[in-house]
DNA sequence: CTGAAAGCGCTTACAG
DNA sequence: CTGAAAGCGCTTACAG
């Protein structure tokens, strides 16, 4: 099953290479109907597919960005990848999703993988290291886009939630519904990655505008594996905080397991609001207070400003980052 | 910014562009360790990153392939994929996942797209239609696996759930725990797609090993959203099930919904079994009894055997199904 | 041990 | 209105 190429369907219709090619990038300017005929025909009854790889040799193109997300397991990277994709597609763009898993070293490798495929572009939710690499590009225009974390000193556009307003929102809640004792807990900070960071800083800073004092004891940070462990430490403590915020998605799935293995009551043995807004909040049993974040209306901005970067060289990505507001989801959990 | 090509390398390193070649294909049988330096330092010196397009025209493998899924809101998808993702990193290739969204149209797209793209082999879960198109590629040899439906007049290689047994595991253990009028809740089941075809034979075939008799109002299968009116219509029925199996993790979703707005209580009310171990099953209220699909080493297999025929075009895909066992995860909803 | 040349399947500027 | 030729950035069989 020999592949049908262009000089097939030339040779078949008795036109040039050229006639073809003009035919499939659709310049009829000065085609005779003729021509157009029989290479319309030759191809349906080659069956022709055009080889995409060798257009793109040729016009450094690929028509193809790709996405490389920190982790894949927070429901966040899905759905904002889902609306990348969607926006891409309605542009013939096709999309390729990497996971670096938290890993720098896997980034760097799939930032390399990528290039070397010669996407049009990257949007990347970065680990936070390999700045180095982020430095050439900037350096080199190369079109990029960060996601959910940035570098504050490389200029470079980066969509990002208002991390510190979203822990606002939260404690605002809590301290409305009178309480006044809360922890927060948030999946490793020590990379200094971004929403973590803020997340916290929005919290302590909420407490202080409510004339609370921040207990260090109720802040806690640790990998999945240990967030239980590192719960149940917290809950022992003399003053036990009676409300948690939980950082994001996967620190609040470890919570909910700690809460129904020990069989507490939300919110009445502890109230809880989970930063992201979980696809089972809603019809979980009490239903659970969430800070959501416009996780669509982001993947499509990222998606809609890269692909004006790529289509028109000439359009200036914005070199710094632009902020979307978070909201909350009351519900049954405070 | 003129991009780096072996030409450059070569003209820096003062050899020619085969002997860069040989040396980044590491075909370092006859070079010299002269030569060998001067190229590597050139090749750091110029920050030289190959042209994996220009590489892939020649050499007619682009190390990448591509995967429909028929709907990537099933976590069944996104857990398939993630798998599939793994083993083709493991071996250097890429994945382009795209969301046929089950429509039939956009698959026929997407598998043209890609293999324009000249993607080296495709997995695919079929949306039912586009026989014509899957008669073809099997003519033309080309490497291609169904996952989770299939064509049973089709000779090609499918990855497929006992989807019979997955009923009968939650209508036994259903009898087991002293149930005996249940019903059965599928996503449309118009378009004979294999799972939900089969798990509705599985579900009579499993009453009537038990001596129970089907009865037809029982049995609903609507759109997603209509669920939750069908189960409420159900419920209405003189004679209700006091069981349901649910045939997707969508259609738990809308059950759980509507349980939740109606304030039943599981399983006191309503006992209930879902298809696909959802990933909240475990800490949800009551903890839902599911039946698992091995999403991991269904995900895994694929990849493997699409890789085995890419890399060895002599090995040969089955040309039949392979089942999966499901497995019944033992919860509190029953 | 290394290089010149052909070729992968397209596109495009230019000639006629 | 259409075609011959060059070229995109690689790889590879072959010559020396």
């Amino acid at each position: 099953m020999k592949k049908i190429t262009i000089a097939d369907v030339a040779a078949h219709a008795g036109v040039s290479k050229s006639t073809v090619s003009q035919y499939l990038n659709e310049r009829y300017d000065y085609m005779g109907k003729a021509t157009k005929d029989k290479v319309k025909a030759a191809i349906e009854e080659l069956g022709y597919q055009p080889n995409a790889v060798a257009r793109s040799l040729k016009q450094k193109s690929t028509k193809t960005i790709g996405v490389i997300v920190a982790n894949i397991l927070h429901t966040f990277s899905t759905e904002v990848s889902r609306a990348i994709e969607d926006v891409c597609n309605e542009e013939g763009f096709h999309t390729i999703v990497c996971n670096a898993d938290d890993d720098p070293d896997k980034e760097k490798r799939y930032i390399e993988m990528l290039r070397a495929k010669q996407v049009d572009g990257l949007i990347v939710f970065p680990t936070g290291n390999n700045r180095d690499l982020y430095r050439k590009m900037v350096e080199e225009d190369y079109p990029i886009i960060l996601l959910d974390r940035w570098f504050p000193d490389i200029q470079l556009p980066a969509i990002l939630l208002e991390n510190e307003l979203a822990s606002m929102l939260a404690v605002d809640h809590f301290v409305e519904k009178g309480y006044r004792k809360f922890g927060l807990i948030t999946t490793s900070i020590l990379k200094h990655i971004t929403p973590r960071q803020e997340r916290l800083n929005g919290f302590e800073k909420a407490l202080e505008k409510h004339g609370l004092q921040a207990n260090e004891q109720f802040i806690r940070s640790a990998s999945k594996e240990d967030i239980q462990a590192s719960l149940h430490d917290l809950l022992q403590q003399p003053e036990r905080p009676e409300a948690i915020l939980a950082g994001n998605d996967l620190v609040l799935t470890e919570v909910l397991k700690y809460v129904k293995q020990h069989q507490l009551s939300i919110p009445e043995d502890l109230a809880l609001i989970g930063i992201d807004d979980v696809p089972y909040a809603s019809f979980y049993t009490p239903a659970i207070t969430t800070v959501a974040q416009p996780t669509f209306k982001m993947g499509k901005m990222s998606a809609e400003i890269l692909l004006k970067k790529i289509v028109k060289k000439s359009f200036d990505l914005p070199d710094h980052e632009v902020r979307f507001q978070p909201t909350l989801m009351v519900r049954d959990s405070v």
